[in-house]
DNA sequence: CGAATGATTGACCCCCTTCAAAAGCGGTGG
DNA sequence: CCACCGCTTTTGAAGGGGGTCAATCATTCG
């Protein structure tokens, strides 16, 4: 059968032939290779709500935050994507969140038609697409309960075992908090001043330990912190 | 929520000789038909956490409430799944949330290994699999922002929205509340009582109208529901 | 009917928000 | 070097939205 899609004829081609630059089964990280690098700085943007949805980004440095904002400027970030992460997926044909960089970023772009395009002829690819936006829904899913049913010092300990999970191994017990606190306020469903003070209080419980002006946080007592975040 | 997308044709090897019974390249709907019809009783339970995750469903009837539950027992419901929707995929071999019938229900069941096997050289299976997260990706964000962002009146505005736009059609301005109070309130991260105090209030405020005892809610004012909504 | 379950309503209180001011913290330039 | 400025964070005081506790009402079902 007779390939019908520009990409298909053209892997097709080039597997019959010379070395491919995109082999029927090249792996998301192989295409990801491919894309081009792009740097951004802190708080410019990579994509916004209502932009045509044309590239899926992988962070490779730095911090982006993805978000919704609602009319009135009240705004819910959804996500830190951190080194390795995806962003900009999706069914529709323009974005439905904003990603902004935290601090300044660099992001590897490719194209979302023909990522796309290509997962349909390739199960591997696709099942990568399918794993990743799990694991996505996952974290949101764990972020939803926090704000749902959280007090703010049991949201501050639980963000805090996040980034210590994503970051530093279990051995590394400090923590950099890239974002302001207004990041994490609108990740938490909390306001600025709330989160201080909650760190503040964490603080004074000696179960964290703030260093860099705040921008550090040193996890002093684990075991309460987790207590914590899970209780 | 993973609403699965429209019928495609079916594959080519069905067209061209015998059925098999599981073509390489059978669609999500055709795997989904060959599965046993279950029947759940109110209140029981489809699968809970830390089950093994043999098993993915797609809601035929009634109304399913995927949930996670905190040490203490505060519950956060992530999602009503109703009919058409898939619930218990994943990437992890247990489950992570547990699925408990609203009122009584029907779910057909489908081997997760086997429709997770299948995908890995199914495309089209596994980018069906791809969407269908991605739909409940993009409901779950819309839940966390209500949750994070809005009010209770606000909440509860969105809520009954989203119900009208997945019962009724636009033009049935009234929708079943299947569920209780407690599964309304433990999805928007409200209490029971804050539920019917919110309810009362949009009641008095002319937008609603309650029915049926308080199971079902007629839209009186579609215009400023929305507007409560947004803000 | 009476018991059980769920919904509503009331009174009180607390956690978080709001409003306001002060204090850090870099940068820049005199 | 330090004064100045903009930005962010911290801290304080006051108020409100929703939680908590408790009583009443409604509905269902044995």
């Amino acid at each position: 059968m007779l390939a019908t899609h520009p990409l298909e004829a053209r892997s097709y081609l080039q597997t019959a032939r010379e070395a491919p630059k995109i082999a029927p089964t090249t792996s998301l990280d192989d295409r990801l290779a491919q894309g081009t690098l792009r740097r951004i700085e802190a708080k410019e943007h990579v994509y916004c709500e209502g932009d045509p949805r044309t590239h899926v980004f992988q962070v490779e440095q730095g911090v982006i935050a993805v978000y919704k904002t609602l009319v009135d400027g009240r705004r819910q970030i959804i996500d830190f994507a951190y080194p390795g992460d995806l962003i900009g997926l999706g069914v529709l044909r323009e974005h439905v969140l904003s990603a902004q960089a935290v601090c300044t970023s660099k992001v590897r772009c490719l194209s979302a038609a023909t990522l796309e395009r290509a997962a349909e002829s390739d199960a591997n690819l696709a099942i990568k697409l399918y794993r990743a936006v799990c694991q996505e829904l996952a974290a949101t899913r764990h972020l939803l309960v926090t704000v749902g049913q959280r007090s703010a010092a049991e949201r501050l300990a639980s963000f805090l075992l996040t980034l210590h999970r994503r970051l530093g191994g279990p051995s590394n017990m400090t923590v950099d908090l890239a974002m302001r606190r207004s990041d994490i306020a609108d990740l938490l469903g909390l306001t600025i001043e709330t989160v201080s003070r909650t760190i503040a209080k964490l603080r004074s419980m000696g179960i964290i330990e703030v260093e860099h002006g705040g921008t550090k946080v040193h996890i002093r007592d684990f075991d309460r912190l987790e207590e914590l975040a899970s209780g």
